[in-house]
RNA sequence: GGCGGCGUAGCCAAGUGGCUAAGGCAGAGGUCUGCAAAACCUUCAUUCAUCGGUUCAAAUCCGAUCGCCGCCUCCA
């Protein structure tokens, strides 16, 4: 049973589908007028990892993330970059794409365009017209908000709270300044499109509210964004949707938290803000990945290098642990015994504990996907091989192999859906190497180093072996003397 | 001003009525090692912002206070 808190009702509430077996969920995407910053990256990981999850069990999902791709923003940076509004868009769709592939987010099951489905939107205005929750001024249309008698129940607000604190521009020709717009009339050399009201251009709301509707229906299950968007995005997405279709939008509201920095949120507005890019520049994108998922994702996560460093340090350790499963487990083949013949009793709660571990991990995860917790589960394991693996020595060989398999399925089965320590560790520390940009020699003068001071170990020169070891430590490189040899990594 | 959220160790972070307050990073001591590193072992919050209250029992519920943040305007 999967638990998940619903901004609507503002509980944890168990999920029961619409229909039984399948999820229908709906994610806010960006609006296409720049690069996607951490922000964005965080509600595309989280939600993107949740409808993994209910893949992974046995649900039949469909997932549409949407893309905003008219809109002032995009008009006004086309007027900077001398372009038009639809080479902005394109442009920062593949840029979009191109971070989400590099961040391990997979594409949605259908990625509308908001211009791809203007006679949708036409429709939906249409018939809110006809049932009196708009009117028409001069080619734009408004939503009548005080027509909703719901208006306010997801962003828990009423009406005069709203009027009291209302910041709103005034514009006369609104009847209420909550009115929001369905439709603007368009401005000379802006994108038009033909309307019944004149030409013109949807207005942010109704597009996500029209998309829904073609690609999940009247009614789905989930609606996901971030928590700036309950109001007034989502408030008003329900207010058009339930206005026009008379019937319930959306089951569950998920909402995440945003990602912070000096505890403040990473806004466009405030410019403090890092693209995914630049970031994925810095850090392998394997670590923003485990730095976003080690808190909840309904908290606030504060951005930092430190915590990023945190979450290297942490893969480091479970790609070592990797290495170590693997070196043990090649050249040998499964023994053809049963796990209850060979497994001493001592080692039986461990072989249990890893036979348990995705349902330990399902288990949190379950509980509105509490991704920090599963991750701790993890490293549990780590712990708990590491020390079998110490002991190695005085372990039968063919249960040691066995439990040592079933920890490497396991971590890699909750691996799979985290979309964490799936490289091959010799990759993951190759990578590492390459990352680091305060490496400042190259891998074959490094190596030549090593070879000069494994020479000088050989005589027992302490001196000289030391000295190497420091003129590489300046040239930014860490050594270990292995039992098979010396490895290295950038510190 | 209205509405909402948060405050758990040096840092990050789970836990929302009851077993010893997960886990990670950093730190300290030890085993191993030529020395290191890694790994392993031990250690690291009688206490959950503060003060009251409810309860047999509270980090968890209620109230007040302090501090931080968000939304109310485009925002993931």
């Amino acid at each position: 049973m999967i638990k998940l808190f619903n901004t609507l009702t503002g509980k944890k509430e168990e999920f029961v589908p619409l229909h039984p077996g399948k999820v229908t969920m709906y994610a806010c995407g960006v609006t296409v007028y720049d690069y996607s910053h951490l922000g964005h990256a965080r509600g595309a990981v989280a939600f993107d990892l949740i409808q993994r999850y209910f893949r992974r069990k046995g649900f039949a999902v469909k997932y549409v993330r949407n893309f905003t791709d008219v809109d002032d923003k995009i008009i006004n940076r086309a007027h900077e970059e001398g372009i038009t509004p639809a080479e902005v868009a394109r442009k920062y769709i593949e840029a979009y794409q191109t971070d989400m592939r590099r961040l391990g987010v997979g594409k949605a099951d259908i990625e509308p365009k908001a211009t791809e489905h203007i006679p949708e939107m036409i429709e939906v205005i249409k018939g809110l017209l006809a049932k009196g929750h708009a009117y028409v001024v001069d080619g734009d249309v408004y939503y009548r908000v005080s027509s909703f008698k719901d208006y306010g129940r997801l962003s828990k607000r009423n009406l005069d709270d709203l009027k009291a604190g209302a910041r709103v521009e005034v514009d006369d020709r609104k009847i209420d300044p909550l009115d929001f717009a369905l439709w603007k009339a368009s401005k000379p050399g802006e994108p038009a499109w033909e309307s019944p009201w004149g030409p013109g251009r949807p207005g942010w709301h109704i597009e996500c509210s029209a998309m829904g509707f073609k690609h999940l229906g009247e009614t789905f299950d989930i609606h996901a964004g971030g928590k700036d968007l309950v109001f007034p995005h989502h408030e008003n997405e329900i207010a058009q949707s339930e206005g026009y279709s008379g019937k319930p939008f959306v089951h569950y509201w998920l909402h995440n938290g945003f990602v912070n920095i000096n505890a403040e949120k990473m806004s466009k507005s405030l410019g403090n803000f890092f693209t995914i890019r630049e970031i994925l520049d810095q850090y392998d994108a394997e670590i923003v990945r485990l730095f976003l998922l080690s808190t909840h994702y309904r908290s606030p996560i504060d951005f930092s290098d430190a915590n990023l460093k945190d979450a290297r340090a942490g893969l480091d350790r479970f790609y070592r642990m990797k290495e170590s499963l693997k070196k043990f487990l090649s050249g040998k083949t499964p023994p053809p015994v049963k796990p209850e013949e060979v497994i001493e009793a001592a080692a039986r709660p461990l072989y249990e504990k890893i036979l348990n571990l995705p349902h330990a991990f399902e288990e949190a995860m379950d509980d509105d996907f509490n991704t920090a917790f599963a991750i701790g589960i993890v490293y549990d394991l780590v712990r708990d091989v590491n020390k079998y693996l110490a002991e190695i020595d005085q372990k039968r060989e063919d249960a040691a192999y066995i439990i040592l398999s079933t920890a490497l399925e396991a971590f890699n089965n909750v691996g799979e859906t985290l979309g964490l320590f799936v490289r091959d560790p010799e990759e993951w520390f190759q990578e590492g190497r390459r990352m680091d940009s305060k490496v400042t020699m190259s891998v074959e003068q490094i190596e030549e180093y090593i070879g000069l001071r494994n020479e000088a170990r050989q005589r027992k020169d302490w001196a000289e072996a030391d000295r190497i070891r420091k003129v590489l430590d300046e040239g930014g490189i860490e050594l270990f003397d292995r039992p098979d040899g010396t490895a290295w990594k950038p510190k």
